[in-house]
RNA sequence: GGGCCAGUAGCUCAGCCUGGUUAGAGCGCACCCCUGAUAAGGGUGAGGCCGGAGGUUCAAGUCCUCCCUGGCCCA
C-alpha cells in the first residue's frame, strides 16, 4: 500500500529535531501532516520561532543558505511551519472582515486514489484564492466531495461479487448502500494528504459532501421548485440504456464510452402489400445496422425531398425482382447494372402498407401498423433511404411514432433481452446474427455486410447500449434554452472560445436534461406517486416527509432503501403515496453545490446570500457538459442567473510525448513521485508556466528538472548569494539605508523593474492570465540574476570601508527585490516563497508577519518607478551584448583590458544612457566607452525607412519611398539626415516630390573605424583590440589575481580569511612594471593579503603570464 | 458528417485579440568565457518558406476564406 520511501502514519513528533537536515543531501523523508488535524493551535503570535532560522540567539544574524537545497525536504519544513501557526486558517481570519471573493470547490470523487491531473486542477483552484487573500478579499475555501454516483456503485458491485441489479437486490439495498457510503470516502484521506503537500488550501474540516443528509434535504427543495415551475416531467421516451446495469444514461455518460466497432448492416425486402407496387410483387429495400429491432417494425420512413426508383434486378437470387430504393443509393446498394423502371413519387409511397419481416411481435389490434411515412431525417447518405421505424428503440421512431399514432413494440426486457419469439431470453444485440440467419432462410435477406461506425457502449461496464423507450424523469431545460445562453453570455471564459464555441455550441442544442436513475446509491427523487390516481406529490425536505406523513422524518437518512418505506395519503384521492423508485443523476448533485453546500434554504441562508455566486471555479475542460452545465442549468432554472463569474477551463495532463496517461498505456505518473523527486513547487510552477491552461500540459522529470534549473534556482541562487554576504556583513535592513533616489543607476534600474514587475503580475493574476504573470517573473528572475547581482557583485564583498552608503545601497535594493519577489511568488510557488520570507523577514524583523502568507500583496513604490531608466538599462544591455559579440569574434581574452570602444545608438535611445557606460565599460573590462553623438568622423549614417509611420502617408506609394530613402547614398543620407534634424525633407520619388519627415526614417550609424564592430539593427558597437604595454601589463595583474584566488579555493579558505602572499615575476621588467602601475597593492587587496611579499617562490604555483612572461603565487593563511 | 482547439527553431513553448519590414525564450547542439554565487554562473553562434494555398492591405506569423495534419468534443 505505502509508497517507497514514504513511511505510513503521523510523525509530527519527529518533526521537531534535524533542522536544517534538508541541504545536507541526506534525504530527510517526513510524513506530511494531515490538514484535518482535529484541533488547531491558535496563533503563537508574530515573535514565534521561524523554522529552521537561526534565530535562537539574540542577535539576529542571516541564515546560512545551503547552495544545494534539498526542495521536498525544505517545502516538508515550510508544511510544519504554517502547521505549527496555523497559518491557512490565519489567513482566513485575517480577511474575515474583507469582502468576499467566493471559490467554488468542485467535488471530486474520492473513490479512487488521486493523480497528476488532480494535481493540476488543485494548483490553479488554489494560486487565485491566495492572490485575493493576498489583495485583502476573504476567500473561504470549502472543500467537497462528490458521494454518489455510478461509478460507487460498480466499485462496490466488483467488490461484492455482485453483477446485476438482480444481484444488487439480493444482496439488498440496505447493505448495498452503506457499502457504498463507506466506499466513497476511502480515499478522501489520501486527496487530503496530496493536497495539503502540494499546498493546496481547502478547508477539509469545512467539507460538503454530496450524501449528507442536508445536503440531499436541499437538493429535494430544488427539485420540489423545478416541480412547481412546471420544469419536472415524465416521459416515455428512447433513451440510451444499458441492460446490465439497468439505467438509463445521461448524455454525458454517453458521450464517455464510443467505440469504434464493426456493427451488421443489412438491406432486408419489405414486399409491399398495396397499391400497384404491390400488384407487380416489388419490394421496399430497407437498411438497418440493428437486425434485432426487426421484429419490433411498425413503419418505414421516407423522406419528402428524396427521389425514390423501381428498379428490376436479378442479382440477389430472385430473377427479375422488382425493388424500390433511394436513386441515390441505388448503384451502391443493387449495382451498376440494375435496371431503373421508372421513378416512384413520393406520394405513391407513403401511407401504403408492407408485409412486416417478422410477426412473432404483434400489435394491437386497432393499430394501423406496418405501412410507410414521411420522416423528415430521412437521408441518403447511408443505407437505402428507406427507414425501418421501431419506436421503442430509436428516438426519431418514436416522435413519428407518436405523430403518426403507431403502436409501440417492445419485445425487451430491462436487461435488455427478448421476451419472446425464438430468441426469448437472448440479449438483444446476440440474437443480431441468428435474425440475420432468419432473414436468410425466409429470403427476405438482400445483402449482409459489416458496418464499421462508432458506437455507444456502457462507460461504466463496457457493454453496448441499447436505444430503449422507457418512462423517465426530466428537467424541461429547453424551456430555459434562451435563458441558459443569456447566463452564459455574462461568464467570463477562459479562454473565451468556450463561451461561444464548445459550451455555446452545447446550449444551443440543448436537450431536456434526463434526471432519473433506476439504481440505488445516489439522491433519491422526491417524488410520491399516489398508486390510485396516478397524482405526483413532490417533496421538498425531511420536514415537509414528516408533515405529510404525520411522523418524526427529520433524523431519516435520505437514502434507499429507507425513503423507500415512507408512504403517505394522497392529498388528491386519499390513496396511498409511494415514492417512485429512481433516483437522481448523480451530477444534479454536483450542480447543486452553490445552494446545497450551505443546506439551503433550511439552513445557512446568511453563507449562501455571501458566497453566491462564485467569483471563481475552475476545472478541466471535460466539465463542459458536466459541472459547468449542471450548475448553469441549476441556477438559470432556480435562481436566474449564473452561479459563476469565471470560469477557467484546463487542458488535459499529458506525457513527454504528448500521449494521454492511461494505464494501459502504463505512461501514468504518479504525482507523488514527481513531488518526492522534484518537489511540489516545481510541479506547480511547471503547470502554471509551461503553455497556457488550457492545452494539454506535459508532465515528466525531465521538465520539472528543467523547471528547477531554469527558475526556481536562479532564485535561490540570488537568495544565496544576498544571504551569504549579508551574513558575512551583519547587513541591518533596518539600519541606515540611502534613498532610493541616492543610489547607483543599477541599484535605480532593478527597482523600477521590481515596480513594472509587481504591476504586471498584479494586473495579470487580476485577470486570470497567468501565463503573463509566469513570463514576467521568470524574465526579471533572470534579470535579477544574471544582470543586476552579475554587475554588482564586487560591491557586496568590497571593504564597507570604501564606501559604506554604496554597500548599504546595495544590499537593500537586493534585500528589497528578494522581499517582494517572495510574496509576488507566494501564490504561485508558497514553500520556496515562504522560505524567502522566513530568511530574508522573519530572521531579522521581530514584527515581521509569520508568514509571507499572511502578508499583502505587494504595490510598487512610486519612488521605484523610472521607465526612463529602465529604457535606457535595455538599451545599454543590448549593447553590452554587441560588445561581447565582437570580444567573441576578437577572440581577446575578458580579462585583458582594451583601451577604447564606441557605441552608436538612435538619438531615440540615448537619454540616460549616458550614466549607464562605465557599466558597460566595466562588463566588457574596456577602459571608456564613446557615445556617438552623430556627428563625429568616426560613423558613417545610412537611413532606413520607419513604415509605421510612411504607410499611413504614403499608402501605395510607400514601398517606392522606402526604397528611395534606403537607396540614398553615404553622402545624401548624411545631408538628409541633417537636414530631417531641422524639419521636412523632400524627396524625388518617381518624378514627384514627397516631403518626408524625420518619424519617417531611422539613422543607422555605422562605425568605420576599422575596429572589431557588431552591429545589430540600429545600434552598433565598435572595439578597439590595440594593446599597450601598459594594458598588458594590467592583464597580466588580473591574471595574478585569479590565480591566487585559484589558490584560496584550493586552500579551502573562507571568503573572509586574510592570506599572506609571496608572488614571484619573470622577467624583471615585468614585475618592474606591475610595481610602478600599482598593480601589486590591487592584487593584494583584491585576495585579501595582509602582506604581500616579491620574492622567489621555492614551491610555489606557477602562473603563466603569456608572451609577457611568467610567475610563481604561493599563499599562507 | 458537424463544432472547437492546436500546428512558429531538433524539442517544449511565447508572440496572434490590437497588422508595421532583423520573429522571441528555454532546453538541446557547437564554440567559448568566468573562477569572490564555484559540485555554481555566464556568453557567442548555428538553427525558422511562422502547416499549405488563395485573399484583404501600402504592409500579414498576426485579419478573412479554403485545404492538410493532430487532438478534444459532438453525432
Amino acid at each position: 500500500m505505502g509508497r517507497p520511501g514514504r513511511p505510513g502514519g503521523s510523525s509530527r513528533a519527529g518533526r521537531a529535531s534535524g533542522q536544517r537536515g534538508w541541504y545536507r543531501g541526506t534525504p530527510v523523508r517526513r510524513v506530511v501532516p494531515r490538514a484535518a488535524a482535529p484541533t488547531r493551535r491558535p496563533v503563537d503570535g508574530p515573535t514565534s520561532e521561524a523554522a529552521m532560522t537561526d534565530t535562537s540567539s539574540p542577535v539576529r544574524t542571516w541564515p546560512a543558505v545551503p547552495t544545494q537545497p534539498d526542495l521536498p525536504a525544505m517545502e516538508l519544513d515550510v508544511l510544519t511551519l504554517w502547521e505549527r501557526h496555523d497559518v491557512f486558517h490565519e489567513s482566513l481570519r485575517r480577511r474575515s472582515d474583507g469582502p468576499v471573493w467566493t471559490f467554488f470547490e468542485g467535488p471530486p470523487t474520492a473513490n479512487g486514489r488521486p493523480g497528476t491531473h488532480h494535481v493540476e486542477a488543485r494548483v490553479f483552484k488554489d494560486v487565485f484564492p491566495r492572490y485575493r487573500t493576498m489583495k485583502g478579499r476573504f476567500v473561504r475555501r470549502k472543500a467537497g466531495w462528490d458521494c454518489h454516483g455510478l461509478p460507487v456503485e460498480l466499485e462496490v458491485e466488483r467488490e461484492l461479487g455482485l453483477d446485476s441489479k438482480a444481484d444488487i437486490e439480493a444482496y439488498g439495498i440496505e447493505a448495498f448502500n452503506a457499502q457504498c457510503r463507506s466506499s466513497v470516502l476511502r480515499y478522501v484521506g489520501a486527496f487530503e494528504e496530496l493536497s495539503d503537500r502540494i499546498g493546496f488550501w481547502i478547508d477539509n474540516d469545512d467539507a460538503y459532501r454530496t450524501m449528507d443528509a442536508d445536503y440531499v434535504d436541499s437538493l429535494w427543495w430544488a427539485l420540489k421548485q423545478l416541480w412547481d415551475g412546471d420544469l419536472i416531467f415524465e416521459e416515455f421516451r428512447v433513451t440510451p440504456y444499458c441492460g446490465r446495469c439497468g439505467t438509463g444514461l445521461s448524455d454525458a455518460e454517453v458521450a464517455l464510452g464510443y467505440q469504434q466497432v464493426d456493427d451488421p448492416s443489412v438491406f432486408v425486402r419489405f414486399p409491399l402489400t398495396e397499391g400497384t407496387l404491390a400488384e407487380q410483387h416489388a419490394s421496399l429495400v430497407v437498411w438497418t445496422t440493428t437486425p434485432w429491432t426487426l421484429p419490433s417494425n411498425v413503419a418505414c420512413a421516407v423522406g419528402q425531398d428524396v427521389v425514390y426508383q423501381l428498379v428490376r434486378t436479378s442479382r440477389f437470387g430472385a430473377s427479375d425482382e422488382l425493388l424500390v430504393i433511394a436513386a441515390d443509393l441505388r448503384e451502391r446498394v443493387i449495382g451498376e447494372d440494375a435496371e431503373v423502371v421508372r421513378t416512384v413519387p413520393v406520394d405513391e409511397l407513403v401511407g401504403r402498407h408492407y408485409e412486416p419481416p417478422f410477426a412473432f411481435v404483434t400489435s394491437p389490434d386497432d393499430a394501423d401498423a406496418h405501412r410507410i411515412v414521411l420522416g423528415d431525417f430521412v437521408t441518403t447518405s447511408d443505407g437505402s433511404g428507406i427507414v425501418h421505424l421501431a419506436p421503442a428503440f430509436g428516438a426519431d421512431d418514436m416522435v413519428v411514432g407518436r405523430r403518426e399514432g403507431l403502436p409501440i413494440l417492445n419485445p425487451v426486457d430491462a436487461e435488455g433481452r427478448f421476451t419472446e419469439g425464438p430468441w426469448d431470453g437472448d440479449f438483444v444485440k446476440d440474437a443480431d446474427p441468428g435474425i440475420t440467419r432468419d432473414l436468410q432462410e425466409r429470403g427476405l435477406l438482400l445483402r449482409s455486410e459489416t458496418y464499421t461506425h462508432t458506437y455507444p457502449f456502457c462507460w461504466r461496464c463496457k457493454r453496448p447500449l441499447i436505444y430503449w423507450a422507457k418512462p423517465s424523469w426530466y428537467i424541461r431545460t429547453t424551456a430555459r434554452r434562451d435563458e441558459l445562453l443569456a447566463n452564459n453570455a455574462t461568464i467570463d471564459w477562459h479562454p473565451e472560445h468556450i463561451r461561444d464555441g464548445r459550451f455555446g455550441n452545447w446550449l444551443e442544442n440543448n436537450v431536456d436534461w434526463a434526471l432519473s436513475r433506476d439504481r440505488y446509491w445516489g439522491t433519491p427523487l422526491p417524488f410520491w406517486r399516489c398508486e390510485d390516481c396516478d397524482h405526483v406529490e413532490v417533496v421538498g425536505s425531511r420536514a415537509e416527509l414528516s408533515e405529510r406523513t404525520g411522523r418524526q422524518h427529520t433524523e431519516l437518512d435520505p437514502h434507499r432503501p429507507y425513503v423507500d418505506e415512507i408512504t403517505f395519503p394522497c392529498p388528491a384521492c386519499g390513496g396511498e403515496a409511494r415514492r417512485v423508485p429512481h433516483v437522481a443523476d448523480a451530477w444534479f448533485d454536483s450542480g447543486g453545490m452553490p445552494y446545497a453546500q450551505w443546506g439551503y434554504p433550511h439552513h445557512g441562508q446568511e453563507e449562501f446570500a455571501r458566497h453566491y455566486p462564485a467569483d471563481y471555479i475552475c476545472e478541466a475542460i471535460d466539465q463542459t457538459r458536466g459541472w459547468f452545465y449542471t450548475l448553469l442549468a441549476e441556477s438559470t432554472l432556480l435562481f436566474d442567473d449564473s452561479s459563476y463569474r469565471t470560469c477557467l477551463c484546463l487542458g488535459h495532463i499529458v506525457d513527454e510525448d504528448g500521449r494521454k496517461m492511461s494505464k494501459s498505456a502504463g505512461n501514468v505518473l504518479d504525482p507523488w513521485e514527481l513531488i518526492e523527486q522534484h518537489g511540489a513547487d516545481p510541479l506547480r510552477w511547471l503547470m502554471f508556466a509551461e503553455g497556457n491552461p488550457w492545452v494539454n500540459r506535459r508532465v515528466s522529470h525531465d521538465l520539472l528538472a528543467d523547471v528547477v534549473r531554469r527558475f526556481l534556482l536562479t532564485v535561490w541562487n540570488t537568495h544565496v548569494f544576498f544571504t551569504t554576504y549579508a551574513r558575512i556583513d551583519a547587513f541591518d535592513p533596518g539600519g541606515a539605508i540611502p534613498e532610493v533616489a541616492a543610489r547607483p543607476a543599477s541599484d535605480r534600474w532593478v527597482l523600477a523593474e521590481l515596480a513594472a514587475l509587481v504591476d504586471t503580475v498584479d494586473r495579470a493574476l487580476d485577470r486570470y492570465d497567468i501565463t503573463t504573470a509566469t513570463r514576467r517573473l521568470e524574465r526579471f528572475a533572470d534579470d535579477l540574476s544574471n544582470w543586476y547581482v552579475r554587475r554588482n557583485r564586487r560591491r557586496f564583498w568590497k571593504a564597507a570601508s570604501e564606501d559604506p552608503a554604496d554597500k548599504q545601497a546595495a544590499y537593500a535594493t537586493l534585500h528589497t527585490c528578494l522581499t517582494t519577489l517572495a510574496q509576488l511568488l507566494a501564490p504561485f510557488v508558497p514553500f520556496l516563497a515562504e522560505r524567502l520570507w522566513q530568511d530574508l523577514q522573519v530572521s531579522q524583523d521581530p514584527d515581521a508577519e509569520v508568514s509571507v502568507h499572511l502578508t499583502d500583496f505587494p504595490q510598487a513604490s512610486d519612488a521605484w518607478r523610472d521607465d526612463t531608466l529602465r529604457e535606457a538599462m535595455a538599451t545599454a544591455r543590448h549593447v553590452t551584448e554587441l560588445g561581447r559579440q565582437a570580444r567573441n569574434d576578437t577572440a581577446v581574452r575578458t580579462r585583458q583590458p582594451l583601451a577604447r570602444a564606441l557605441v552608436s545608438v538612435p538619438p531615440s535611445r540615448r537619454e540616460g544612457l549616458a550614466e549607464l557606460l562605465p557599466d558597460i565599460a566595466e562588463e566588457l573590462n574596456v577602459k571608456a566607452i564613446e557615445l556617438s553623438d552623430g556627428t563625429g568622423d568616426l560613423v558613417e549614417r545610412r537611413l532606413k525607412p520607419n513604415f509605421r509611420a510612411l504607410g499611413p502617408v504614403f499608402q501605395k506609394r510607400a514601398p517606392q519611398v522606402a526604397a528611395a530613402i534606403s537607396e540614398l547614398g553615404a553622402d545624401a543620407s548624411e545631408r538628409v539626415a541633417a537636414a530631417l534634424a531641422e524639419g521636412a525633407v523632400s524627396l524625388q520619388v518617381d518624378g514627384d516630390e514627397v516631403e518626408v519627415t524625420a518619424d519617417m526614417v531611422e539613422v543607422i550609424e555605422t562605425p568605420r573605424t576599422g575596429w572589431a564592430v557588431a552591429s545589430d539593427g540600429n545600434t552598433s558597437f565598435a572595439l578597439d583590440t590595440e594593446l599597450t604595454r601598459e594594458l598588458e601589463v594590467e592583464g597580466a595583474a588580473r591574471e595574478l589575481v585569479r590565480a591566487v584566488n585559484d589558490q584560496r579555493k584550493a586552500a579551502g579558505l573562507e571568503l573572509t580569511d586574510r592570506i599572506e602572499l609571496v608572488v614571484a615575476v619573470h622577467p624583471e621588467e615585468l614585475d618592474q612594471a606591475l610595481a610602478e602601475g600599482g598593480h601589486y597593492e590591487t592584487l593584494a587587496r583584491e585576495v585579501l593579503a595582509v602582506s604581500l611579499q616579491r620574492a622567489p617562490v621555492a614551491d610555489g604555483t606557477p602562473v603563466d603570464l603569456g608572451d609577457l612572461g611568467s610567475a610563481q603565487v604561493a599563499i599562507r593563511a
